[in-house]
DNA sequence: TTAAAAGATTTGTTTGACAAGTTTTGGATA
DNA sequence: TATCCAAAACTTGTCAAACAAATCTTTTAA
Protein backbone atom coordinates (compact mmCIF):
# COMPACT_ATOMS: atom_id res chain seq x y z
CA UNK A 1 0.00 0.00 0.00
CA UNK A 2 1.27 3.66 -0.74
CA UNK A 3 2.05 5.75 2.36
CA UNK A 4 0.20 8.58 0.75
CA UNK A 5 -2.58 7.85 -1.46
CA UNK A 6 -2.54 8.46 -5.48
CA UNK A 7 -3.57 12.00 -6.77
CA UNK A 8 -6.25 11.27 -8.87
CA UNK A 9 -4.13 13.36 -11.79
CA UNK A 10 -7.34 13.84 -14.54
CA UNK A 11 -9.64 14.69 -11.94
CA UNK A 12 -8.40 17.26 -10.06
CA UNK A 13 -7.09 18.56 -12.77
CA UNK A 14 -10.23 18.82 -13.96
CA UNK A 15 -10.95 20.31 -10.52
CA UNK A 16 -8.50 23.02 -10.39
CA UNK A 17 -9.37 24.65 -14.25
CA UNK A 18 -12.93 24.67 -12.73
CA UNK A 19 -11.92 26.65 -9.99
CA UNK A 20 -9.95 28.80 -11.68
CA UNK A 21 -12.25 29.90 -13.68
CA UNK A 22 -15.19 29.94 -11.05
CA UNK A 23 -12.61 32.94 -9.27
CA UNK A 24 -12.46 34.27 -12.60
CA UNK A 25 -15.96 34.77 -13.27
CA UNK A 26 -16.37 36.09 -9.59
CA UNK A 27 -13.67 39.14 -9.49
CA UNK A 28 -17.21 41.31 -9.56
CA UNK A 29 -18.74 39.98 -7.05
CA UNK A 30 -17.60 41.69 -3.76
CA UNK A 31 -19.44 39.87 -0.55
CA UNK A 32 -22.39 37.38 -1.99
CA UNK A 33 -23.60 35.91 1.53
CA UNK A 34 -21.14 32.44 2.12
CA UNK A 35 -22.35 29.15 0.29
CA UNK A 36 -21.99 26.06 2.64
CA UNK A 37 -19.37 23.90 0.56
CA UNK A 38 -21.51 21.26 0.19
CA UNK A 39 -23.70 23.53 -1.90
CA UNK A 40 -20.32 24.61 -3.92
CA UNK A 41 -19.06 21.41 -4.78
CA UNK A 42 -22.56 20.46 -5.99
CA UNK A 43 -22.44 23.09 -8.27
CA UNK A 44 -18.80 22.26 -9.43
CA UNK A 45 -20.04 18.92 -10.21
CA UNK A 46 -22.86 20.24 -12.53
CA UNK A 47 -21.20 22.59 -13.75
CA UNK A 48 -18.09 19.55 -14.71
CA UNK A 49 -21.41 17.60 -16.50
CA UNK A 50 -22.54 20.66 -18.27
CA UNK A 51 -19.37 21.71 -20.09
CA UNK A 52 -18.90 18.12 -21.21
CA UNK A 53 -15.70 17.22 -18.49
CA UNK A 54 -18.12 14.55 -16.91
CA UNK A 55 -20.33 12.95 -19.10
CA UNK A 56 -23.43 9.62 -18.88
CA UNK A 57 -22.20 7.06 -17.53
CA UNK A 58 -18.86 7.96 -16.12
CA UNK A 59 -17.12 6.26 -13.15
CA UNK A 60 -16.24 9.01 -10.17
CA UNK A 61 -13.04 8.97 -7.96
CA UNK A 62 -13.57 7.17 -4.48
CA UNK A 63 -14.49 9.42 -1.94
CA UNK A 64 -11.05 9.78 -0.40
CA UNK A 65 -9.52 10.85 -3.70
CA UNK A 66 -12.46 13.56 -4.50
CA UNK A 67 -12.28 14.71 -1.07
CA UNK A 68 -8.28 15.49 -1.70
CA UNK A 69 -9.19 17.06 -5.33
CA UNK A 70 -11.94 19.44 -3.42
CA UNK A 71 -9.29 19.83 -0.74
CA UNK A 72 -12.56 19.33 1.67
CA UNK A 73 -13.25 16.37 4.14
CA UNK A 74 -15.73 13.65 3.49
CA UNK A 75 -18.92 14.85 4.84
CA UNK A 76 -19.37 17.58 2.59
CA UNK A 77 -18.70 16.08 0.01
CA UNK A 78 -21.18 13.30 0.71
CA UNK A 79 -23.72 15.78 1.55
CA UNK A 80 -23.37 17.09 -2.25
CA UNK A 81 -23.18 13.59 -3.92
CA UNK A 82 -26.21 12.63 -1.97
CA UNK A 83 -28.15 15.80 -3.26
CA UNK A 84 -27.19 14.82 -7.06
CA UNK A 85 -28.03 11.37 -6.14
CA UNK A 86 -31.58 12.46 -4.87
CA UNK A 87 -32.09 14.58 -8.21
CA UNK A 88 -30.86 11.70 -10.63
CA UNK A 89 -27.46 13.17 -11.39
CA UNK A 90 -25.89 10.30 -10.06
CA UNK A 91 -26.01 6.49 -8.36
CA UNK A 92 -24.22 5.17 -6.00
CA UNK A 93 -24.38 1.45 -4.51
CA UNK A 94 -22.56 0.66 -1.30
CA UNK A 95 -18.88 -0.74 -2.11
CA UNK A 96 -19.18 0.04 -5.61
CA UNK A 97 -18.29 3.61 -7.09
CA UNK A 98 -20.77 6.43 -8.23
CA UNK A 99 -21.46 6.68 -11.69
CA UNK A 100 -23.41 9.56 -13.48
CA UNK A 101 -26.43 8.33 -15.11
CA UNK A 102 -27.67 8.52 -18.10
CA UNK A 103 -28.91 12.45 -17.95
CA UNK A 104 -32.29 10.90 -19.84
CA UNK A 105 -34.83 13.76 -19.28
CA UNK A 106 -37.79 11.52 -18.05
CA UNK A 107 -34.99 10.44 -15.09
CA UNK A 108 -33.92 13.96 -14.14
CA UNK A 109 -37.38 15.08 -14.38
CA UNK A 110 -38.36 12.06 -12.06
CA UNK A 111 -37.82 13.83 -8.91
CA UNK A 112 -39.50 16.89 -10.24
CA UNK A 113 -43.27 15.25 -9.73
CA UNK A 114 -42.74 14.66 -5.95
CA UNK A 115 -41.53 18.44 -5.84
CA UNK A 116 -44.75 19.38 -8.03
CA UNK A 117 -47.43 17.46 -6.31
CA UNK A 118 -46.10 19.16 -2.94
CA UNK A 119 -47.31 22.21 -3.80
CA UNK A 120 -50.75 23.39 -3.77
CA UNK A 121 -51.26 24.92 -7.05
CA UNK A 122 -55.18 25.28 -8.25
CA UNK A 123 -56.47 21.88 -10.13
CA UNK A 124 -57.33 24.36 -12.75
CA UNK A 125 -53.80 25.57 -13.32
CA UNK A 126 -52.79 22.09 -13.61
CA UNK A 127 -55.16 20.77 -16.24
CA UNK A 128 -54.75 23.94 -17.94
CA UNK A 129 -50.73 23.22 -18.07
CA UNK A 130 -51.38 19.45 -18.46
CA UNK A 131 -53.88 20.53 -21.53
CA UNK A 132 -51.55 22.11 -23.60
CA UNK A 133 -48.52 20.02 -22.97
CA UNK A 134 -50.69 16.48 -23.81
CA UNK A 135 -52.60 18.01 -27.10
CA UNK A 136 -49.21 18.85 -28.79
CA UNK A 137 -48.24 15.08 -28.12
CA UNK A 138 -51.32 13.81 -28.65
CA UNK A 139 -51.23 15.92 -32.19
CA UNK A 140 -47.87 15.26 -33.02
CA UNK A 141 -48.42 11.77 -32.24
CA UNK A 142 -50.77 11.56 -35.00
CA UNK A 143 -48.36 13.12 -37.48
CA UNK A 144 -45.48 10.96 -36.57
CA UNK A 145 -46.45 7.78 -35.29
CA UNK A 146 -44.77 4.87 -37.03
CA UNK A 147 -47.19 2.02 -38.10
CA UNK A 148 -46.15 -0.23 -35.63
CA UNK A 149 -46.53 2.51 -32.76
CA UNK A 150 -50.39 3.44 -34.25
CA UNK A 151 -51.48 -0.39 -33.55
CA UNK A 152 -49.87 -0.37 -30.05
CA UNK A 153 -52.16 3.05 -29.60
CA UNK A 154 -55.21 1.37 -30.50
CA UNK A 155 -54.43 -2.06 -28.97
CA UNK A 156 -53.80 -0.42 -25.13
CA UNK A 157 -57.39 0.93 -26.18
CA UNK A 158 -59.32 -1.34 -27.35
CA UNK A 159 -58.19 -3.48 -24.18
CA UNK A 160 -59.22 -0.82 -22.13
CA UNK A 161 -62.98 -2.60 -22.77
CA UNK A 162 -62.11 -5.78 -20.66
CA UNK A 163 -61.23 -4.11 -17.60
CA UNK A 164 -63.89 -1.65 -16.90
CA UNK A 165 -64.43 -3.36 -13.70
CA UNK A 166 -61.10 -3.64 -12.63
CA UNK A 167 -59.51 0.24 -11.27
CA UNK A 168 -56.16 -1.20 -10.95
CA UNK A 169 -55.82 -2.77 -13.78
CA UNK A 170 -57.35 0.24 -15.82
CA UNK A 171 -54.83 2.39 -14.17
CA UNK A 172 -52.06 0.69 -15.66
CA UNK A 173 -53.64 -0.11 -18.82
CA UNK A 174 -54.35 3.90 -18.59
CA UNK A 175 -50.56 4.24 -17.86
CA UNK A 176 -49.07 2.33 -21.19
CA UNK A 177 -51.95 4.13 -23.29
CA UNK A 178 -50.81 7.34 -22.41
CA UNK A 179 -47.11 6.17 -22.85
CA UNK A 180 -47.37 4.99 -26.01
CA UNK A 181 -49.07 8.55 -26.88
CA UNK A 182 -45.91 10.63 -25.70
CA UNK A 183 -43.34 7.94 -27.28
CA UNK A 184 -44.99 8.16 -30.57
CA UNK A 185 -44.67 12.22 -30.75
CA UNK A 186 -41.09 11.86 -30.73
CA UNK A 187 -40.47 14.55 -28.39
CA UNK A 188 -38.42 13.52 -25.54
CA UNK A 189 -38.79 16.80 -23.35
CA UNK A 190 -41.96 16.99 -24.27
CA UNK A 191 -43.19 13.52 -22.87
CA UNK A 192 -40.56 13.88 -19.77
CA UNK A 193 -42.96 17.08 -18.91
CA UNK A 194 -46.35 15.59 -19.67
CA UNK A 195 -44.95 12.36 -17.87
CA UNK A 196 -44.11 14.69 -14.86
CA UNK A 197 -48.01 16.22 -14.42
CA UNK A 198 -49.20 12.97 -15.37
CA UNK A 199 -48.12 11.41 -11.91
CA UNK A 200 -48.61 14.40 -9.91
CA UNK A 201 -52.27 13.92 -10.58
CA UNK A 202 -52.27 10.16 -10.25
CA UNK A 203 -52.95 9.94 -6.18
CA UNK A 204 -56.23 11.57 -6.71
CA UNK A 205 -57.10 9.45 -9.97
CA UNK A 206 -57.02 6.21 -7.82
CA UNK A 207 -59.88 7.98 -6.28
CA UNK A 208 -61.38 8.73 -9.29
CA UNK A 209 -61.30 5.80 -11.26
CA UNK A 210 -63.03 3.82 -8.67
CA UNK A 211 -65.99 6.03 -8.90
CA UNK A 212 -68.90 3.97 -11.36
CA UNK A 213 -69.11 4.64 -14.82
CA UNK A 214 -65.85 6.91 -14.90
CA UNK A 215 -63.53 3.65 -16.96
CA UNK A 216 -66.48 2.88 -18.90
CA UNK A 217 -66.16 6.79 -20.29
CA UNK A 218 -62.54 7.12 -20.71
CA UNK A 219 -62.37 3.79 -22.31
CA UNK A 220 -64.47 5.31 -25.14
CA UNK A 221 -62.35 8.10 -25.24
CA UNK A 222 -59.19 6.28 -25.26
CA UNK A 223 -61.13 4.88 -28.46
CA UNK A 224 -61.91 8.14 -30.41
CA UNK A 225 -58.43 9.13 -29.46
CA UNK A 226 -56.74 6.07 -30.88
CA UNK A 227 -59.11 5.96 -33.74
CA UNK A 228 -57.90 9.35 -35.04
CA UNK A 229 -54.55 9.20 -34.74
CA UNK A 230 -54.54 5.85 -36.23
CA UNK A 231 -56.18 8.19 -39.10
CA UNK A 232 -53.30 10.41 -39.11
CA UNK A 233 -55.66 13.15 -38.57
CA UNK A 234 -54.10 15.24 -36.17
CA UNK A 235 -57.47 17.85 -35.47
CA UNK A 236 -59.69 15.14 -34.22
CA UNK A 237 -57.08 13.09 -32.01
CA UNK A 238 -57.19 16.84 -30.39
CA UNK A 239 -60.46 17.50 -29.83
CA UNK A 240 -61.10 13.42 -28.52
CA UNK A 241 -58.19 14.79 -26.16
CA UNK A 242 -59.23 17.37 -24.84
CA UNK A 243 -62.73 15.87 -24.14
CA UNK A 244 -60.93 13.17 -22.80
CA UNK A 245 -58.81 15.57 -20.32
CA UNK A 246 -61.59 17.63 -19.30
CA UNK A 247 -63.60 14.66 -18.14
CA UNK A 248 -61.19 13.38 -15.53
CA UNK A 249 -60.49 17.19 -14.85
CA UNK A 250 -64.00 17.34 -13.67
CA UNK A 251 -63.80 13.52 -12.31
CA UNK A 252 -60.50 14.90 -10.24
CA UNK A 253 -62.47 17.84 -8.96
CA UNK A 254 -65.21 15.35 -7.64
CA UNK A 255 -62.99 13.02 -6.04
CA UNK A 256 -60.81 15.55 -4.30
CA UNK A 257 -64.11 17.26 -2.88
CA UNK A 258 -65.54 13.87 -1.87
CA UNK A 259 -62.17 12.65 -0.34
CA UNK A 260 -61.78 16.12 1.32
CA UNK A 261 -65.05 17.44 2.64
CA UNK A 262 -63.42 19.61 5.64
CA UNK B 1 -28.27 22.13 31.37
CA UNK B 2 -30.58 19.38 30.93
CA UNK B 3 -28.77 15.93 31.58
CA UNK B 4 -30.10 14.20 28.57
CA UNK B 5 -31.62 16.53 25.23
CA UNK B 6 -35.47 17.17 25.85
CA UNK B 7 -37.48 15.43 23.80
CA UNK B 8 -39.23 17.22 20.48
CA UNK B 9 -42.25 15.93 21.66
CA UNK B 10 -45.07 17.31 18.51
CA UNK B 11 -41.97 16.19 15.80
CA UNK B 12 -41.37 12.97 17.17
CA UNK B 13 -45.43 11.95 17.31
CA UNK B 14 -44.90 12.92 13.46
CA UNK B 15 -42.02 10.81 12.63
CA UNK B 16 -43.23 7.97 14.45
CA UNK B 17 -47.07 8.01 12.61
CA UNK B 18 -45.32 8.46 9.61
CA UNK B 19 -43.09 5.17 10.08
CA UNK B 20 -45.80 3.12 11.01
CA UNK B 21 -47.84 4.55 7.95
CA UNK B 22 -44.98 3.47 5.84
CA UNK B 23 -44.29 0.54 7.42
CA UNK B 24 -47.99 -0.81 7.08
CA UNK B 25 -47.66 0.14 3.10
CA UNK B 26 -44.74 -1.95 2.90
CA UNK B 27 -45.89 -5.22 4.20
CA UNK B 28 -46.43 -6.37 0.40
CA UNK B 29 -42.37 -5.63 -0.92
CA UNK B 30 -40.45 -8.29 -0.49
CA UNK B 31 -36.89 -7.41 -0.20
CA UNK B 32 -36.55 -4.23 -2.01
CA UNK B 33 -32.49 -3.13 -2.45
CA UNK B 34 -31.85 -1.58 0.92
CA UNK B 35 -31.95 2.31 0.77
CA UNK B 36 -29.68 4.84 2.32
CA UNK B 37 -30.95 5.99 5.36
CA UNK B 38 -30.69 9.43 4.06
CA UNK B 39 -33.09 9.16 0.85
CA UNK B 40 -35.23 7.42 3.14
CA UNK B 41 -35.41 9.88 5.69
CA UNK B 42 -35.45 12.73 3.02
CA UNK B 43 -38.42 10.69 1.53
CA UNK B 44 -40.06 10.69 5.04
CA UNK B 45 -39.41 14.55 4.75
CA UNK B 46 -41.30 14.98 1.47
CA UNK B 47 -44.14 12.61 2.68
CA UNK B 48 -44.89 15.12 5.95
CA UNK B 49 -44.93 17.85 3.72
CA UNK B 50 -46.96 16.10 0.81
CA UNK B 51 -49.53 15.18 3.58
CA UNK B 52 -49.81 18.90 4.97
CA UNK B 53 -47.71 17.93 8.60
CA UNK B 54 -45.29 20.22 7.58
CA UNK B 55 -46.17 23.26 5.95
CA UNK B 56 -44.64 26.37 4.20
CA UNK B 57 -42.24 28.39 6.31
CA UNK B 58 -42.59 26.12 9.09
CA UNK B 59 -38.99 25.95 11.30
CA UNK B 60 -37.80 22.52 11.47
CA UNK B 61 -36.83 21.07 14.87
CA UNK B 62 -32.82 21.43 15.55
CA UNK B 63 -30.79 19.03 14.12
CA UNK B 64 -30.02 17.11 17.57
CA UNK B 65 -33.61 16.63 18.35
CA UNK B 66 -34.20 15.34 14.51
CA UNK B 67 -31.26 12.46 15.11
CA UNK B 68 -33.63 11.70 18.33
CA UNK B 69 -36.67 11.72 16.55
CA UNK B 70 -35.30 9.68 13.16
CA UNK B 71 -33.32 7.60 15.66
CA UNK B 72 -29.65 8.34 13.28
CA UNK B 73 -26.49 10.02 13.91
CA UNK B 74 -25.99 13.42 12.69
CA UNK B 75 -24.22 12.68 9.10
CA UNK B 76 -27.13 10.38 6.70
CA UNK B 77 -29.43 13.34 8.75
CA UNK B 78 -27.58 16.46 7.09
CA UNK B 79 -27.48 14.38 3.64
CA UNK B 80 -30.93 14.38 3.29
CA UNK B 81 -31.52 18.03 4.68
CA UNK B 82 -28.65 18.91 2.42
CA UNK B 83 -30.61 17.45 -0.63
CA UNK B 84 -33.58 18.98 0.25
CA UNK B 85 -31.99 22.14 0.56
CA UNK B 86 -30.58 22.31 -2.99
CA UNK B 87 -34.04 20.92 -4.51
CA UNK B 88 -35.01 24.36 -2.75
CA UNK B 89 -37.56 22.76 -0.21
CA UNK B 90 -35.64 24.04 2.59
CA UNK B 91 -33.33 26.11 3.55
CA UNK B 92 -30.56 26.53 6.08
CA UNK B 93 -28.46 29.39 7.69
CA UNK B 94 -25.56 28.88 9.51
CA UNK B 95 -26.43 29.27 13.38
CA UNK B 96 -29.68 29.64 12.55
CA UNK B 97 -32.72 26.88 12.35
CA UNK B 98 -33.46 24.83 9.24
CA UNK B 99 -37.16 26.26 7.38
CA UNK B 100 -39.58 24.85 4.78
CA UNK B 101 -39.37 27.16 1.96
CA UNK B 102 -42.44 28.55 -0.02
CA UNK B 103 -42.41 25.87 -1.81
CA UNK B 104 -43.91 27.98 -4.83
CA UNK B 105 -43.44 26.04 -8.73
CA UNK B 106 -40.77 28.17 -9.51
CA UNK B 107 -38.34 27.79 -6.72
CA UNK B 108 -38.72 23.94 -7.03
CA UNK B 109 -38.16 24.34 -10.61
CA UNK B 110 -35.02 26.04 -10.19
CA UNK B 111 -32.89 23.57 -9.77
CA UNK B 112 -33.87 21.26 -12.86
CA UNK B 113 -33.52 24.07 -14.83
CA UNK B 114 -29.24 22.73 -14.41
CA UNK B 115 -30.57 18.80 -15.03
CA UNK B 116 -32.56 19.91 -18.35
CA UNK B 117 -29.96 21.84 -19.58
CA UNK B 118 -27.39 19.37 -19.00
CA UNK B 119 -29.15 16.96 -20.99
CA UNK B 120 -27.78 17.38 -24.90
CA UNK B 121 -31.68 16.45 -26.60
CA UNK B 122 -32.03 18.28 -30.19
CA UNK B 123 -32.38 21.77 -30.08
CA UNK B 124 -35.86 20.99 -32.54
CA UNK B 125 -37.13 19.47 -29.64
CA UNK B 126 -36.48 22.12 -27.01
CA UNK B 127 -38.06 24.40 -29.28
CA UNK B 128 -41.18 22.62 -30.43
CA UNK B 129 -41.15 22.02 -26.23
CA UNK B 130 -41.17 25.86 -25.51
CA UNK B 131 -43.45 26.66 -28.38
CA UNK B 132 -46.00 25.09 -27.10
CA UNK B 133 -46.05 26.52 -23.84
CA UNK B 134 -44.49 29.79 -24.27
CA UNK B 135 -47.38 30.35 -27.13
CA UNK B 136 -50.03 29.25 -24.60
CA UNK B 137 -49.10 31.74 -21.85
CA UNK B 138 -48.63 34.39 -24.42
CA UNK B 139 -52.45 33.59 -25.18
CA UNK B 140 -53.47 33.52 -21.99
CA UNK B 141 -52.04 36.71 -21.12
CA UNK B 142 -53.66 38.40 -23.99
CA UNK B 143 -56.64 37.13 -22.15
CA UNK B 144 -56.39 37.82 -18.64
CA UNK B 145 -53.47 40.37 -18.25
CA UNK B 146 -54.60 43.46 -15.95
CA UNK B 147 -54.43 47.24 -17.94
CA UNK B 148 -51.18 47.38 -15.02
CA UNK B 149 -49.67 44.09 -16.65
CA UNK B 150 -50.36 44.99 -20.28
CA UNK B 151 -48.90 48.28 -19.51
CA UNK B 152 -45.61 47.03 -18.05
CA UNK B 153 -45.39 44.65 -21.06
CA UNK B 154 -45.65 47.31 -23.83
CA UNK B 155 -43.22 49.88 -21.73
CA UNK B 156 -40.28 46.24 -21.30
CA UNK B 157 -40.73 46.10 -24.99
CA UNK B 158 -40.34 49.68 -26.20
CA UNK B 159 -37.79 50.42 -23.65
CA UNK B 160 -35.33 47.57 -26.09
CA UNK B 161 -35.20 50.43 -28.78
CA UNK B 162 -32.75 51.87 -26.46
CA UNK B 163 -30.53 48.77 -26.15
CA UNK B 164 -30.26 47.55 -29.44
CA UNK B 165 -26.50 47.94 -28.98
CA UNK B 166 -25.93 46.93 -25.57
CA UNK B 167 -26.55 42.98 -25.94
CA UNK B 168 -26.16 42.32 -21.92
CA UNK B 169 -28.50 45.28 -20.79
CA UNK B 170 -31.14 43.39 -23.68
CA UNK B 171 -30.74 40.28 -22.45
CA UNK B 172 -31.87 41.39 -19.01
CA UNK B 173 -34.90 43.32 -20.66
CA UNK B 174 -35.60 40.23 -22.53
CA UNK B 175 -35.58 38.74 -19.12
CA UNK B 176 -38.25 40.80 -17.54
CA UNK B 177 -40.25 40.89 -21.08
CA UNK B 178 -41.09 37.62 -20.75
CA UNK B 179 -41.33 37.72 -17.37
CA UNK B 180 -43.94 39.83 -16.96
CA UNK B 181 -45.85 37.70 -20.20
CA UNK B 182 -45.51 34.63 -17.70
CA UNK B 183 -46.86 36.78 -14.82
CA UNK B 184 -50.06 38.04 -17.01
CA UNK B 185 -51.04 34.47 -17.82
CA UNK B 186 -51.56 33.69 -14.31
CA UNK B 187 -50.68 30.16 -14.04
CA UNK B 188 -47.90 29.44 -11.70
CA UNK B 189 -47.29 26.04 -13.54
CA UNK B 190 -46.77 27.01 -16.59
CA UNK B 191 -45.14 30.17 -16.06
CA UNK B 192 -42.27 27.81 -13.98
CA UNK B 193 -42.43 25.00 -16.78
CA UNK B 194 -41.70 28.29 -19.63
CA UNK B 195 -39.23 29.77 -17.07
CA UNK B 196 -37.52 26.07 -17.10
CA UNK B 197 -37.08 26.15 -20.87
CA UNK B 198 -36.06 29.81 -21.17
CA UNK B 199 -32.94 29.31 -18.79
CA UNK B 200 -31.71 26.37 -20.55
CA UNK B 201 -31.51 28.48 -23.31
CA UNK B 202 -29.76 31.31 -22.06
CA UNK B 203 -25.95 29.80 -22.43
CA UNK B 204 -26.48 29.71 -25.99
CA UNK B 205 -28.81 33.20 -26.38
CA UNK B 206 -25.79 34.71 -25.06
CA UNK B 207 -24.05 34.17 -28.29
CA UNK B 208 -26.75 34.88 -30.48
CA UNK B 209 -27.50 38.30 -28.61
CA UNK B 210 -24.17 39.46 -29.50
CA UNK B 211 -24.43 38.79 -33.28
CA UNK B 212 -25.28 42.05 -35.07
CA UNK B 213 -29.05 42.94 -36.30
CA UNK B 214 -30.58 39.96 -33.57
CA UNK B 215 -31.04 42.40 -31.40
CA UNK B 216 -33.56 44.75 -33.46
CA UNK B 217 -35.13 41.97 -35.02
CA UNK B 218 -36.27 40.55 -31.26
CA UNK B 219 -37.16 44.55 -30.03
CA UNK B 220 -39.11 44.59 -33.18
CA UNK B 221 -41.21 41.45 -32.29
CA UNK B 222 -41.30 41.79 -29.27
CA UNK B 223 -43.52 45.58 -29.96
CA UNK B 224 -45.64 43.40 -32.06
CA UNK B 225 -46.44 40.61 -29.29
CA UNK B 226 -46.81 43.41 -26.62
CA UNK B 227 -48.85 45.36 -28.77
CA UNK B 228 -51.06 42.53 -29.44
CA UNK B 229 -51.42 41.66 -25.71
CA UNK B 230 -52.34 45.17 -25.56
CA UNK B 231 -55.84 45.10 -27.85
CA UNK B 232 -56.16 41.44 -26.06
CA UNK B 233 -56.02 39.92 -29.31
CA UNK B 234 -54.67 36.45 -28.44
CA UNK B 235 -54.34 34.92 -32.55
CA UNK B 236 -52.37 37.94 -33.22
CA UNK B 237 -50.20 37.49 -30.11
CA UNK B 238 -49.85 33.85 -30.86
CA UNK B 239 -48.72 34.71 -34.48
CA UNK B 240 -46.35 37.55 -33.63
CA UNK B 241 -44.77 35.47 -30.98
CA UNK B 242 -44.23 32.21 -32.96
CA UNK B 243 -42.73 34.26 -35.68
CA UNK B 244 -40.53 35.44 -32.50
CA UNK B 245 -39.54 31.99 -31.13
CA UNK B 246 -39.03 30.60 -35.18
CA UNK B 247 -36.17 33.95 -35.09
CA UNK B 248 -34.85 32.58 -31.76
CA UNK B 249 -34.66 29.17 -32.79
CA UNK B 250 -33.00 29.59 -35.77
CA UNK B 251 -30.22 32.20 -34.19
CA UNK B 252 -29.92 30.28 -31.83
CA UNK B 253 -28.88 27.52 -34.36
CA UNK B 254 -26.28 29.66 -36.20
CA UNK B 255 -24.68 30.48 -32.69
CA UNK B 256 -24.62 26.83 -31.75
CA UNK B 257 -23.33 25.95 -35.02
CA UNK B 258 -20.84 29.25 -34.70
CA UNK B 259 -19.63 28.38 -31.11
CA UNK B 260 -18.71 24.78 -31.39
CA UNK B 261 -17.15 24.31 -35.34
CA UNK B 262 -15.44 21.00 -34.23
C1' DT C 1 -37.79 51.92 27.14
C1' DT C 2 -34.16 51.14 24.09
C1' DA C 3 -29.80 49.53 22.58
C1' DA C 4 -25.61 47.20 22.97
C1' DA C 5 -22.91 43.39 24.73
C1' DA C 6 -22.25 38.89 26.59
C1' DG C 7 -23.72 34.25 26.67
C1' DA C 8 -26.06 30.20 24.92
C1' DT C 9 -27.56 27.85 20.98
C1' DT C 10 -27.18 25.98 16.28
C1' DT C 11 -25.37 24.94 11.85
C1' DG C 12 -20.85 24.07 9.22
C1' DT C 13 -16.64 21.42 9.04
C1' DT C 14 -12.97 18.22 10.40
C1' DT C 15 -11.06 13.85 12.02
C1' DG C 16 -11.27 9.03 13.14
C1' DA C 17 -13.29 4.65 13.33
C1' DC C 18 -16.01 0.62 12.12
C1' DA C 19 -19.79 -2.00 9.51
C1' DA C 20 -21.56 -3.69 5.19
C1' DG C 21 -21.26 -4.23 0.84
C1' DT C 22 -18.42 -4.76 -3.94
C1' DT C 23 -14.42 -5.55 -6.72
C1' DT C 24 -10.18 -7.58 -7.43
C1' DT C 25 -6.75 -11.06 -6.72
C1' DG C 26 -4.99 -15.41 -6.15
C1' DG C 27 -5.16 -20.24 -6.08
C1' DA C 28 -7.32 -24.69 -6.56
C1' DT C 29 -9.49 -27.63 -9.76
C1' DA C 30 -10.97 -29.62 -14.16
C1' DT D 1 -4.23 -23.64 -19.92
C1' DA D 2 -8.82 -22.19 -18.77
C1' DT D 3 -12.51 -21.78 -15.33
C1' DC D 4 -14.49 -21.18 -11.07
C1' DC D 5 -14.44 -20.13 -6.21
C1' DA D 6 -12.78 -18.14 -1.95
C1' DA D 7 -10.18 -14.76 0.42
C1' DA D 8 -8.25 -10.21 0.59
C1' DA D 9 -8.41 -5.41 -0.57
C1' DC D 10 -11.14 -1.72 -1.39
C1' DT D 11 -15.31 1.48 -1.21
C1' DT D 12 -19.50 3.34 0.38
C1' DG D 13 -22.67 3.73 4.60
C1' DT D 14 -23.00 4.98 9.39
C1' DC D 15 -21.65 6.47 13.92
C1' DA D 16 -19.06 9.36 17.35
C1' DA D 17 -16.74 13.41 19.24
C1' DA D 18 -14.99 17.86 18.79
C1' DC D 19 -14.34 22.64 17.36
C1' DA D 20 -15.31 26.89 14.33
C1' DA D 21 -18.53 30.32 12.78
C1' DA D 22 -22.82 32.36 12.64
C1' DT D 23 -27.20 33.41 14.81
C1' DC D 24 -30.49 33.83 18.53
C1' DT D 25 -31.46 34.99 23.37
C1' DT D 26 -30.76 37.12 27.55
C1' DT D 27 -28.78 40.41 30.36
C1' DT D 28 -27.05 44.81 31.37
C1' DA D 29 -26.30 49.63 30.86
C1' DA D 30 -27.65 54.10 29.15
Amino acid sequence: MTPSPPLPDAFSELVAAERRLAQKLDTTASAPPRRPISEQVASRFLAMIKSGNLRAGDRLPTEQQMTIAFGISRPPLREALKALTLMGVVESRQGGRYTVTDLSPSRLVAPFNVMLSISDYDVHEHFEARAIVELKLISLAAERASPDQRKRIVQHAVDGRALTDDPVAFRLLDFEFHQALYDAASNRLLSALAQALYDVALDVRRVASSLPGIIETSVGQHIEIAEAVMLGDAAAAVAAGRRHLEHVRDTTILAMAAAAPR
